[in-house]
DNA sequence: TCTGTGACCGCTG
DNA sequence: ACAGCGGCCACAG
């Protein structure tokens, strides 16, 4: 397996990573922030997160600030997870399963 | 080399 | 408020 990613994956990963914990971003934000106006490529990105556990891809949401999708999975179950995880974190949710807003980074 | 697809986003009806 | 459509970028076959 190629463990050789590209720069642009290489700015996702770094930007996901350098989210605290107990703080969420959108993919549109992270796209921006390296400077991408594409959010699906970020998408993918993380998608294929080599770096599974050292990039919280958890911290990833969409920007209607729901979960998203989990390690290639958008199914509930992962998404399950991603909101335990991000719980755990200190993330709070509404009712709607949504991230709170507040978490949004700025 | 070209086409299709995707853990998306935003606007319009 | 909800649903539908197009647009954007990168990667795999």
């Amino acid at each position: 397996m190629d463990r050789k990613i590209t720069d642009f994956q290489k700015r996702v990963y770094s930007a996901t990573t350098a989210i605290p914990a107990g703080r969420v971003a959108t993919y549109g934000m992270v796209a921006r922030m390296i400077g991408c106006g594409s959010a699906r490529a970020v998408g993918q990105a993380l998608k294929r997160n080599p770096f599974a556990p050292k990039v919280p891809c958890h911290r990833v949401i969409s920007s209607d600030r729901s979960p998203g999708g989990f390690f290639g999975e958008t199914g509930e179950p992962a998404i399950n997870k991603k909101s335990r995880l991000l719980k755990k974190e200190g993330v709070t949710f509404d009712s709607a399963g949504r991230v709170n807003s507040e978490h949004l980074m700025p």
